[in-house]
DNA sequence: AACTTCATCAACCGCGGAGCT
DNA sequence: TAGCTCCGCGGTTGATGAAGT
């Protein structure tokens, strides 16, 4: 780790910059930053920053600088304060569990950098998304693999752009694979059964089997194996955070055993279309999560709104 | 030894959403 | 409803040290 107040200031002047003066009628004072420091902190402004925030707690960042005693706008502070300072921040190397994470998380979430970080202890979302950009990203072309998609590479790609070809390059998602948890037949943490028993290659595998091609199903099963053992009202106020968390974890659980799949026969199963592409902030989280949500028998609509505010906040 | 290139990562920037008036 | 403020996010920058020539 590269210490910081070695480092020269970017803006040594640290005078106002003028890349916000465009901003207009939505310049707050926060932005100006006339006469606020810029660049590397010090060890004096991180103790002024930690003992404030200790003794006041966090947020109010506009006005924290003031009252700190800092000469510093808010949004450094919190960027600090959250990348930095905080007691739960984990320094150190990103372990190989860790980095398996990243990767499977990247796989369903894009570069959705805070939700990912969300999910590894002690890890900010900075900090993930330079070792994405500095390590990661770089070992998937080295493997062939598209960083952006997780698909293989074209190296002849079709100026129709055409659809996903059928037959998967093993090799290089077997390497990623490899690092994956393995799941064989058995029941995922939150209690939702993971087949390895698949149908056809159009997901009709008969009865129960709806999972692998209903994304109403797939999300559903994380929602009502959640929900099973939720009947107390009581829990229903905690319940959407599980259920989110249960929800990635079944996404998860999928992923690696579509690799798997890809591994062993090149089958795709149809719900790698839900979890890679509509899992896309283009196609929308929210009409996913309409859907579940809406066709769900399982919970009342307190719960239902709260979930669907719930994944739409996250998501 | 001097210079150039590469890798790393803290910090900055602009944008957009949420909440309030 | 519109406008404003605050906050958080993701993309990008640029200083620094390491590695290479």
């Amino acid at each position: 780790m590269r210490n910081l107040s070695s480092m020269s200031a970017r803006n040594p002047s640290g005078s106002s910059s003028s890349s916000s003066a465009g901003t207009g009628p939505k310049t707050t004072p926060c932005c100006s930053k006339i006469g606020l420091k810029r660049g590397p902190w010090t060890p004096e402004e991180d103790d002024l920053l930690s003992n404030y925030i200790n003794r006041e707690g966090e947020g109010r960042w506009r006005m924290l600088p003031k009252r700190a005693g800092l000469l510093r706008c808010g949004k450094s502070c919190r960027l600090r304060w959250m990348n930095y300072l905080r007691p739960s921040v984990k320094r150190g190397q990103i372990t190989p569990d860790e980095e398996d994470l990243i990767l499977r998380l990247h796989r369903l979430l894009g570069n959705r950098w805070s939700l990912i970080a969300g999910r590894i202890p002690g890890r900010t979302d900075n900090e993930i998304k330079n070792y994405w950009n500095t390590h990661l990203s770089k070992k998937l072309i080295s493997q062939g693999i598209d960083p952006r998609t997780h698909k293989p590479l074209n190296p002849n790609p079709s100026p129709l752009d055409s659809p996903p070809a059928p037959k998967i390059n093993p090799t290089p998602n077997a390497q990623v694979a490899g690092k994956c948890r393995e799941a064989d037949e058995r029941t995922t943490d939150n209690g939702w059964f993971v087949r390895t028993d698949l149908g056809d290659q159009n997901g009709r595998d008969g009865t129960g089997g709806e999972s692998w091609n209903n994304p109403d199903s797939l999300m559903m099963n994380a929602v009502q194996s959640s929900l099973g053992n939720s009947n107390e009202e009581d829990q229903i106020d905690y319940c959407s955070d599980d259920l989110f968390s249960s929800f990635l974890n079944s996404l998860m659980d999928e992923d690696t055993l579509t690799l798997q799949q890809q591994q062993s026969n090149n089958f795709v199963p149809p719900s790698e279309q839900f979890i890679t592409g509509l899992l896309k902030p283009t196609l929308g989280y929210g009409n996913i999560c309409e859907a579940a949500v809406g066709s769900s028998a399982a919970g009342a609509n307190g719960e239902r709104e709260h979930f669907a505010h719930q994944m739409d906040k996250l998501l």
